[in-house]
DNA sequence: TCCGTAGCGGAATAGAGATTCCGGTTCCGG
DNA sequence: CCGGAACCGGAATCTCTATTCCGCTACGGA
């Protein structure tokens, strides 16, 4: 691939979080391609389809969180599934622009999987290192995933004190029975 | 207006709900009148505009939530922000087909403001009665309020278990310092 | 430097869906 | 039971945007 080639590919994908992030779905590819100083052909060439485009952005985003969890697994003491949810809550907020948008549509089931496994683990050892009670399951990990999704990801929300809050809902991890 | 145009109005209403819930924004002015079972002509004499139609539907579900905050009022004791919490997660889950739709706009600022300010009268009732810590803020609840509905009307998601987790945070709430 | 080719821009095409319009129908007071 | 105001259906119109197409341009190996 030619060198102005790579890069109206990375400058493509930039746009494309800046402008699916301010104006949503209803964002034009007309409007991508203007913001990466290119025009719509080009956009067309590196992308089959607008579709195409924002799977790629999901793909992307996915392995971010995918490789947080490798990370995670490495460390040996029972800290790695705190330290996973922050680095989650950072990436929904690196990413709260155009995440919603992704929320949208079914992510690849095969590293999904992976990363519900890895979570599976953490959770284990955080069980094992007394960081959450011996009731909490799986499930209730992924449900705080997904409130940290949701509060940071929110369309219109006020923006929220999301380490707080799940400074707090660990608090309740550790006490509930 | 005439019985039948009443009965229009409501069925439109109910179409429309059903319709966004499962086809989300996507979903066409024709399909809508299609399962209401009239024609689009007839959803543009109720209601101006696409736009109007959902507003409408917003307008209904956020009045719903501001007579549970009256009811929620009423009780003496110090529990009603745990009931109030409880029955939004209801609402959340009645609504949750169509609800991410009306998150994509803004709610009427004076509902909005009277449910805040009805949820923190509650809040300060609930650190009286020791139902949550002293160092819960109103910003904790509405923090914890936007996570349910995060993790109830999340498009793609697995079906999560909201009570559970609703509990969860309260004991965190009730825990944390 | 020169040529062939990968790339590029952006006008033109195609299609979807919101909104309008108006000739027919259906209520309902008298 | 009648007349006419309210309503209704749905074809036609209008707009907006994804996607295609093709003549023109900029790399980069020889």
């Amino acid at each position: 691939m030619r060198i102005d080639a790579q890069r109206n590919h990375g400058r493509i994908l930039e746009a494309a979080r800046e402008v699916l992030g301010e104006s949503g779905a209803h964002a034009s590819m007309e409007e991508i391609a203007a913001r990466a100083g290119v025009g719509v052909g080009t956009v067309y060439r590196r992308f089959a389809s607008k579709d195409a485009l924002i799977d790629e952005l999901l793909r992307l985003a996915l392995g971010e969180l995918t490789a947080a969890c490798e990370l995670a697994l490495a460390r040996p003491d029972g800290h790695g599934l705190e330290d996973l949810l922050r680095t989650f809550g950072q990436s929904f907020a690196d990413h709260s622009r155009y995440a919603s948008l992704l929320l949208e549509r079914p992510a690849d089931p095969a590293a999904s999987a992976r990363i519900r496994v890895a979570i599976g683990e953490l959770t284990a050892r955080a069980v094992a290192a007394g960081t959450v009670g011996p009731q909490a399951r799986l499930d209730d990990v992924m449900a705080l995933i997904a409130a940290l999704r949701g509060i940071i990801q929110a369309p219109s929300a006020a923006p929220v004190d999301w380490p707080r809050f799940l400074t707090i809902h660990l608090a309740g991890l550790r006490a509930a029975g």
